[in-house]
DNA sequence: ATGAAAGCGCTAACAC
DNA sequence: GTGTTAGCGCTTTCAT
């Protein structure tokens, strides 16, 4: 662990400049300079001035922990990233990542600051601490696990949240999520309409957004007369190399298959490379759909075709609704419409 | 812009709970309350645990902000990542994001938050906001920057600060970088060994750390005697599709090469991409090595070799070094030790 | 072992 | 237009 004792206190001997400084450098109170740097017009024009310019000059900035505690504002928005105990490997997902690209520009656009944490995805209680410490007004969690009703208790509580992920039953929290039924449906569909009759589906259906996403595969299934076969349903994990397990697994089950559908771009490119180890071709004799359409998508080979999941807009919307909650108007959860982006990797050849 | 202004204030209605409400709960005063949260042995034994069961019943939790105005203290640390400012890509760099990631781990395990933004490049001025503003502690900049003497300028004023980056001359802050000029050494030296004479260079030399790995690469050409051809150099930024806009280049100059070694793993990716449209092979006609081991560089057709920069350990290092200028330690500048990956798109066959 | 009081850096009545 | 004062939520002498 190596836990740093010590330092925490801010550098001991150059003390900071404070707002009593500028108003003795400036001859005035620091009333005086509060209102001047808050560009108030009770403050003569000149004087108001001289002020920013001194402070300016100085590199003085107003203590933002000070002005918070006797305005009680807080402009800071937390943003927890759960990971997996076991691997540590969740924020090198490239989707969570990209969302929280969208979020850091989201919140700057507002004004507000963003507190990254990760938390063990075993622990979620910590989640709210960064609201319950006052650090943050509310809080995004990305990716709801399987915390349901842990999450329903902290919104009980009053902690403000929004949740990227599926919508459950009996939800008391926000949540921001993709349409996951109408993804699996889109890329379920494609497959057919492009002839292919044996469809496998890659995926974890424990975690509820994936669950969405092979609804949305049986309906298609079910829309084509096709037969569902459970032979076909191979469980996989996002992680390391849930692809390289999967498809080992389905080569086991010695079942027959013209397509893959797989719940993450990742999976996908695993998977076509194990195909190709088998010398089976892509998409010739394999098509093949990804989900999340991350940037190397597009310059795999072949190129991916996948479901788009719309960042920006989520990036937006969660905040949005954050905010929204805190400003206590009524919230409800956002389903963000999905996207097939067609490449190669699905193209006709049937 | 759709600046929301209202909200800001946490909660009107619902007060939250703050020591002196456990105080008067528990019977006893404010100071009693404190020191209880605190672990003090000066409160009875019986007192404390009453206190604490409290408080964790009403998850009350002490307010950091009014404690560190009052122990000017403070254990948030600032991540600052520039973007470009005309295409806002950067945080969509997969290298960028693990180091993130590794960022986020270090802090963590040190007890540390982290407060992250984003900056236009071109203003990094606000740099330092976080730490003037007394919200940080300190802060890491990550990435890309020809800001050399700006940085300066922001360490002659005290601004703890640690950059990820190369080292440069007359440099007052610390940077924590990898050895981009190993790196040059160790890809060009793999492909010259493995057969390869005509070596192309991708890369935007502007840039302090790619001009480092072009260097590397002209120092392997020198000791092994082969000639150094400015046609083969072409430069390539790291943006969406910097590898086609390179290889048009490359094309057009109409020279003959074997090899090529891309500045980034991306750019390795699409170059790869047009070379198969020319009809080359990948690795036959051009070996291919690219730059950062991006989690997607071995799951690429063909899966690439590339140089490998010690992402978790640069975490690590930004933060300690960070911790140590704060704790006005002596702290020098680090290069960090780079790694040839060895795989399929740079295998011999000459 | 506990409480009263002062003060961290700032803002906002309220005075003048 | 500007200064004086009280107090945001907490910790810590200094009393008791």
């Amino acid at each position: 662990m190596n836990r740093k004792v010590a330092p925490t206190e801010s550098t001991a001997d150059q003390r900071r400049l404070q707002m009593a400084d500028i108003a003795r450098l400036a001859g005035v109170s620091t009333s005086t300079v509060s209102r001047a740097l808050s560009g108030s017009k009770l403050v003569n024009e000149e004087t108001r001035n001289r002020i920013a310019d001194l402070a300016r000059s100085l590199n003085y900035t107003i203590n933002i922990g000070a002005q918070n505690l006797r305005l009680k504002q807080n402009r800071t928005v937390a943003v927890v990233v759960p990971y997996d105990n076991t691997t540590r490997q969740h924020l090198s997902d490239p989707f969570f990542l990209s969302i929280l690209g969208s979020l850091a520009d989201a919140l700057t656009d507002r004004g507000f600051d963003m507190l990254l944490s990760r938390v063990d995805s075993e622990q979620l209680d910590s989640i709210s601490l960064p609201y319950d410490t006052g650090r943050a007004i509310g809080v995004i969690l990305i990716g709801q696990w399987r915390h349901h009703d842990q999450l329903n208790k902290i919104t009980a509580r009053g902690v403000p949240i929004v949740v990227w992920g599926a919508q459950l039953e009996r939800q008391m929290y926000v949540t921001i999520g993709s349409d996951n039924v109408a993804g699996g449906l889109l890329a379920t569909e494609h497959l057919i309409q492009n002839g292919r009759k044996k469809i496998a589906f890659f995926g974890d259906v424990k975690l509820p957004e994936v669950a969405s996403r092979f609804a949305g595969y049986q309906q298609a299934l079910a829309a084509h007369q096709l037969p569902f076969d459970a032979q076909l349903v191979v469980p996989a994990s996002f992680l390391e190399n849930g692809g390289n397990i999967a498809m080992a697994e389905l080569t086991a089950r010695n079942v027959e298959y013209d397509a893959l559908f797989c719940c993450s771009d990742l999976l996908a490119m695993s998977a076509i490379n194990i195909l190709r180890d088998q010398n089976k071709l892509v998409p010739e004799d394999v098509a093949v759909v990804g989900y999340d359409d991350i940037e190397l998508a597009r310059y795999f080979h072949p190129p991916l075709t996948t479901i788009r999941q719309p960042i920006q807009t989520a990036g937006l919307a969660l905040v949005d609704s954050l905010l929204n909650i805190i400003d206590q108007q009524t919230v409800t959860p956002q389903l963000l419409p999905t996207e097939l982006i067609f490449r190669s990797s699905s193209a006709v050849t049937k």
